[in-house]
RNA sequence: GCGGGUGUGGCGGAAUUGGUAGACGCGCUAGACUUAGGAUCUAGUGCCGCAAGGCGUGGGGGUUCGAGUCCCUUCACCCGCACCA
């Protein structure tokens, strides 16, 4: 057997590979175009771990597939390199996060180089380059002076919008204070620019951060852990600060619409239309109580009793998708954190509803979501009229309402709503049925269907019919229309950090200003200290002579999020080192978008969404072709590591055998006892008060064996917090771990690098194994029992070369027709599963291909070489290798697909299996061509079958050519 | 609570349109070759059963000549989330 030599092998192509520019993509080769696209990572510091290679395997073998199928491939790779862990870093050790992401950036090319991608790497991307951030600023400043002309559905250059403001002013456009021209011409450029910011798809408007006294810092929500930093344990709140916005909101339809033109996974696309959330209903006015009606003159009990502030709104406006209900409507709920709240407090609740309002400030989402039982709230001693009825009914505030969502506040229908219902039967606030069906006495009646009843005008009409009533009589009482309303709200695009693109604007006064396109890029200053300032800006705003812009201007400290570099990278990749554009418009129209794009999940409802904003703005802007980014996506699962967990005595205080803490585990609450199954309870009842405590750490991996024992004298001796601890070891002298499977991280210990496996078993080997772990789409425990497997086959085929005595022997004779057969049904095979993506099965197929040529002893060169290029876009090494033995000039990778012939699979007869009343009894061999009768027909003769069918009678028969026999008999 | 997904041998998984369940690989068993085997080759390997045969795709029911696949119901686990009016 001639052993493969990969090290060498691999070495020798890759460099072949570098210096003959293989994977090159030229715009200008007259071939059609392909696109292959991974999502770039984030370059950790912990360098790639094996799931990484999993898409970029895939997305590799596609790209290489493409180009043998005679595409002009386009397969870059870049990396997304602002980011919060490089900042988190700079803090700690001083160092500059651009010098730590580009030596992180070093260590995951030289990883990925190793695995044999087919990266054009001339095009690589880092969105941390000014080069690159250039762009993106310039990008920013196209939205910035866009805004979204909802008569031609599109977005518009502002020049557009301040031309129609010159002529007709703000005639036919939703303002918050109307203007005429004559108005326009006379405003300041700051009292203009508060109008346009009401229309730019960048604007600026105030919102709430969680902000960290204690820290001086202003915090992500990942940093946030129960109300508290996830540092230091110090109290969060909220603090309103200026911030920018992209107007996302415009474009909700069209990201909706969009959905239906790109071949996504469903469960994605639905992620973002559950996101986006659209619904249709009616927007209401409700009036308050004490405010004099203007329509068909109420008459009120009582006179206001607002204190303090005067009178409150006159109206409150909410959406609501059941019109229908209106008339079971029983009560109001406005959100807590919506101004609202306080015009609506009379004195003798004011105590009561700003105590509550503290209460859910103290609440995080996670909190709010977490208890979803808990039901709260707080009457604001207001009351509104329920407009069908005519009807006072209590205004409460609740934090189940969210000001974000709609109009911040519901018409609250217990009867139909459950939400509604809890909070009703809570407060002991009256339910009145209005839909028949259900029994309310118990539970809500939700559902959109039944006949109205105790509804006024809607009585007996059914739901469906009974809104559309209802919106026209409230668009006929002039008090609210019919409404589609979205739960996607406007994108936060501001970061008080240092760590990102900084925004080309400038201040005067409060009045921001665009930079010209000449100033571009705006580069981040050096900062003494990456630390908050205290003031919750960025540390850049401490750094003067930056901010500094002259003539009194003040440059924007905060910078873009993470996602401004992801927003846009697939264009750059077209035209990477353009000077003159983000992308050269010839290039453009080229690649135009990504033909299939590859990357987790997690990333459905943020980068997915914002790309395909950006697309769709700098297609309406004229920019692009294309207004969706990536025709076809696909998600890879999740590789997990497998962690070993060991556990420590306390009492003892030294590391023990998982055993030892498993028997000594029963330390469950009351609680619990309760709810265990009888057998737990008696074993609980024999046990006694638990005399030990435990904890448990994490031991890194590479000292675990496969049944789970440390070597621990290894392992105290070298792991750094291990050493100088005391162990014992049970009556074998072992120490036992647990393994659990977990996400894999540096902190778990039990991250496994590509590194290792390719030095011991090759990058072919790895690639292969990756793909045949199972689908691409699916999470699993990274597992390596069976690379062996892989590794043989790559052997086997590599054997097939040569001869006994180990030299390279390839017969120019004729393939035999067994031979082609198996050739061809592979090739049919593979090419079938790399369009569907179905990569585990194409290694499966390989397989088998190699065990039957194995067999039939096959070196001949007619089955070879088209079976070498089958492989190459698995295995590219050892194929080149396998390519050149063949005497073929390189390289294979460009070397045209096998063609399939189905004339090598045509079969003259075929094995029948034969059924009786549905189960497999027998087999028969019959010519391809038979006919159902003739084939019954000697079924029925076979020995075997007349076992079966003796004594009875032949009920039915059925025979599908190619297929089966079943007889069904009795 | 809402939304999405997954359940198939000892293990990873296969079965593309309703048509031979368990391909391929790992592991395991036996044998061959061998100084040796963690190399290679051959044979076997879903479960129960001596066999005939029976049972088998989380559980229960249904449609069908035929169901892993379709329908109803139920259980378990995983992922995501903004209580979305």
């Amino acid at each position: 057997m001639k052993e493969i030599n990969f090290a060498e092998i691999e070495k020798k192509w890759q460099q072949y590979w570098r210096d003959n520019q293989v994977y090159k993509a030229d715009e200008k080769s007259g071939k059609p175009k392909y696109y292959a696209l991974t999502m770039f990572p984030y370059p950790s510091g912990k360098g790639l771990h094996v799931g990484h290679p999993l898409s970029y395997v895939a997305a590799d073998i596609v790209a290489r597939f493409k180009k043998h199928q005679g595409f002009e491939v386009l397969h870059p790779m870049g990396f997304d390199a602002f980011g919060l862990p490089a900042e988190q870093y700079a803090i700690q050790t001083g160092k500059h996060p651009a010098d730590t992401t580009a030596e992180n950036i070093a260590t995951y090319k030289k990883q990925l180089e190793i695995l044999g991608l087919s990266y054009d790497w001339d095009r690589e991307v880092r969105t941390s380059d000014p080069e690159y951030y250039k762009w993106t600023q310039w990008i920013f400043l196209q939205i910035f002076n866009s805004w979204y002309n909802k008569e031609t559905d599109r977005a518009e250059p502002i020049e557009t919008l301040v031309n129609r403001f010159k002529v007709e002013g703000s005639k036919g456009f939703e303002v918050e204070n109307g203007f005429t021209a004559d108005d326009w011409a006379a405003f300041s450029e700051a009292e203009q620019e508060k109008v346009l910011q009401q229309f730019r798809l960048a604007y600026l408007a105030y919102s709430e951060v969680n902000w960290c006294e204690a820290l001086g810092t202003v915090l992500a929500n990942d940093e946030v852990i129960n109300g508290v930093s996830e540092r230091g344990g110090h109290p969060v709140t909220k603090k309103k600060m200026r911030q920018w916005f992209l107007r996302i909101t415009d474009y909700a339809e069209r990201l909706l619409q969009g959905l239906e033109t790109i071949d996504w996974p469903e469960p994605l696309k639905e992620m973002q239309r559950n996101w986006i959330g659209k619904s249709t209903g009616a927007q209401v006015e409700f009036k308050v109580r004490g405010v004099e009606f203007k329509g068909e003159g109420l008459k009120f009990k009582e006179p206001p009793s607002h204190a303090g502030e005067g009178l409150g709104p006159t109206t409150i406006e909410i959406f609501t998708t059941r019109p229908d209900t209106i008339f079971g409507s029983t009560f109001m709920v406005v959100a807590p954190e919506s101004d609202l709240v306080q015009q609506l407090i009379t004195d003798e609740q004011r105590g009561e509803v700003n105590q509550y309002i503290e209460y859910v400030k103290s609440r995080s989402e996670r909190d709010r979501m977490a208890d979803v039982k808990t039901v709260t709230g707080a009457f604001t001693g207001s009351y509104a009229i329920n407009p069908f009825t005519n009807e006072e009914i209590p205004i409460w505030t609740a934090e189940y309402v969210l000001a974000s969502y709609g109009t911040g506040a519901v018409m609250a229908v217990p009867a139909h709503d459950s939400r509604d219902y809890a909070f009703a039967k809570k407060f002991g606030l009256p339910i009145n049925q209005v839909v028949s069906g259900g029994d309310i006495s118990k539970e809500s009646y939700d559902a959109k269907e039944g006949t109205l009843i105790n509804s006024g005008f809607l009585n007996g009409m059914e739901v469906k019919d009974a809104i559309n009533e209802a919106i026209e009589v409230i668009e006929e009482m002039g008090i609210g229309k019919r409404k589609v309303n979205y739960r996607l709200r406007d994108a936060g695009f501001s970061r008080q950090r240092y760590w990102g693109e900084p925004f080309p604007i400038v201040f005067d006064g409060e009045t921001p200003k665009p930079l010209n396109e000449g100033d571009l890029p705006i580069t981040l200053p050096e900062v003494v200290s990456y630390k908050p300032t205290g003031t919750g800006e960025s540390p850049i705003a401490a750094v003067n002579d930056w901010v500094d812009a002259g003539n009194g201007l003040r440059r924007e400290t905060d910078t873009m999020p993470g996602y401004a570099g992801s927003s846009w990278y697939w264009l750059r990749y077209m035209d990477p080192h353009n000077k003159e554009a983000f992308v050269g418009k010839d290039k453009e129209a080229f690649w135009q978008n990504v033909d299939l794009y590859i990357g987790g999940s997690e990333h459905a409802v943020g980068h997915l969404l914002y790309a395909r904003l950006w697309q769709k703005v700098l297609f309406d802007l004229g920019y692009v072709g294309k207004d969706e980014p990536f025709q076809k996506m696909v998600n890879q699962g999740m590789i997990q590591g497998t962690s070993q967990i060991m556990y420590r005595d306390d009492l003892k205080n030294e590391f023990i055998s998982y055993e030892e803490y498993e028997k000594s585990n029963w330390t469950w609450n009351s609680d619990e006892v309760a709810n265990r199954p009888a057998s737990d309870k008696e074993q609980l009842e024999s046990f006694e008060e638990p005399t030990r405590k435990f904890s448990s750490i994490h031991v890194p991996i590479e000292y675990v064996n496969a049944n789970n024992e440390l070597d621990y004298k290894k392992a105290f001796e070298e792991v750094p917090y291990l050493t100088g601890h005391k162990y014992s070891a049970n009556d074998k002298g072992k120490i036992v771990c647990q393994p659990v499977v977990e996400k894999m991280s540096k902190s778990k210990h039990n991250v496994v690098t590509p590194d290792a496996m390719v030095e011991k078993y090759g990058a072919d080997t790895l690639r292969m194994y990756e793909m045949f772990l199972g689908p691409i789409t699916d999470s699993k425990p990274w597992n390596t029992a069976g690379i062996d497997g892989v590794f043989k086959f790559l052997r086997k085929f590599w054997n097939l070369f040569y001869n006994k005595q180990n030299e390279p022997e390839i017969s120019d004779a004729a393939a035999t027709k067994e031979e082609l057969k198996v050739l061809h049904s592979c090739i049919q095979k593979i090419e079938g599963d790399i369009e569907r993506l179905a990569l585990n099965t194409c290694v499966s197929s390989f397989m088998i291909c190699i065990n039957d040529l194995q067999s039939l002893n096959c070196n001949k060169r007619e089955i070879l070489e088209p079976l070498t290029v089958l492989l190459s876009p698995f295995a590219p090494h050892i194929a080149e290798e396998a390519w050149q033995l063949l005497g073929k000039a390189p390289s294979v990778t460009s070397a045209p697909y096998p063609v399939f012939n189905p004339a090598y699979l045509v079969e003259d007869a075929h094995v029948y299996p034969i059924m009786i009343n549905g189960k497999k009894r027998h087999e028969i061999t019959l010519p391809a061509g038979i006919g159902q009768d003739e084939a019954i027909a000697k079924a029925l003769a076979e020995e075997a079958v007349q076992k079966w069918t003796e004594g009875k009678s032949l009920r039915k028969q059925i025979f599908v050519p190619k297929k089966i026999i079943n007889l069904v008999v009795g």
